[in-house]
DNA sequence: CTTAAAACAGTAATCATTACTGATTTGTTC
DNA sequence: GAACAAATCAGTAATGATTACTGTTTTAAG
């Protein structure tokens, strides 16, 4: 009745990464996930982020001081990345007119869209 | 009355950056030029670059296939990255709706906004 | 329980980018 | 146009994220 199933790691990190809202590194994936199983390896991290990425179940959304940045959350919205303390957070879809029009645009066939912007947040503006 | 003039190196790196529309790299900007220049190193291409987007003078528009790409064109568009040839081509800004609005959303403070298209490009479509 | 395939840990390798050091160029002042 | 200080540079070493590799462990099915 399996066979279909993820390995125990593997749905693990997947959890990890779908009950965040911080866009997570890989680093840090690992690193939240070692608490709770100490024999983890960094690569398997970075291997099933890449399966989780072909299979669409998340996207990376940023890169951000030479880090690629995740989101569990697949659906339409954008991202603010703050260029002091490296935070990213969700910016509502209404924000982001993704239009699908450009799909046929020169040919191209488009898969996803990212809306990014970037600045300083409000809480590194106050300080 | 020159003073504020840049080198002759660095002037030619943001000439060469300036004259193309493929959204190059910093290892392309550098192989390119090196034909002219021998003895040019492909740290001063980086120090350069980096130096022309705090002045504002290029912007980074995405980053591809671990490299980062860049865009002497500042002026407000959107990008569509190939993900099978890992071209980047320029998309009107007319399919970018950028609302300054965002602005003051959250205390948030928005430099720039960067808007990309993902998926496959006509030529690699026909082939 | 066996067994083959998939997944994994641990480590080494790769590759873009940055840092460092001593030499060269630039702009200025005479 | 020589001299001098600051900026810039070449070349190389170092860093750090990501990927590749190898031998071991887990998984799912018979």
């Amino acid at each position: 009745m399996s066979g279909q199933n993820f390995s125990k790691k593997r749905q693990m990190i997947l959890d990890t990464i779908k009950s965040t809202d911080i866009h997570p590194s890989a680093k840090w994936v690992y690193e939240t996930l070692k608490e709770q199983v100490p024999d983890l390896s960094l690569g398997t991290v970075y291997r099933n982020i890449n399966l989780f990425k072909e299979q669409g179940l998340i996207i990376p959304v940023a890169n951000v001081d030479g880090e690629e940045r995740i989101d569990g959350d697949t659906s339409a919205h954008a991202h603010f990345v703050c260029k002091e303390c490296g935070c990213v957070y969700d910016v509502p879809a209404t924000h982001a007119p993704i239009s699908e029009e450009t799909c046929t645009l020169d040919g191209f066939c488009t898969h996803n869209t990212v809306l990014t912007y970037y600045g300083i947040c409000g809480a590194c503006t106050t300080i």
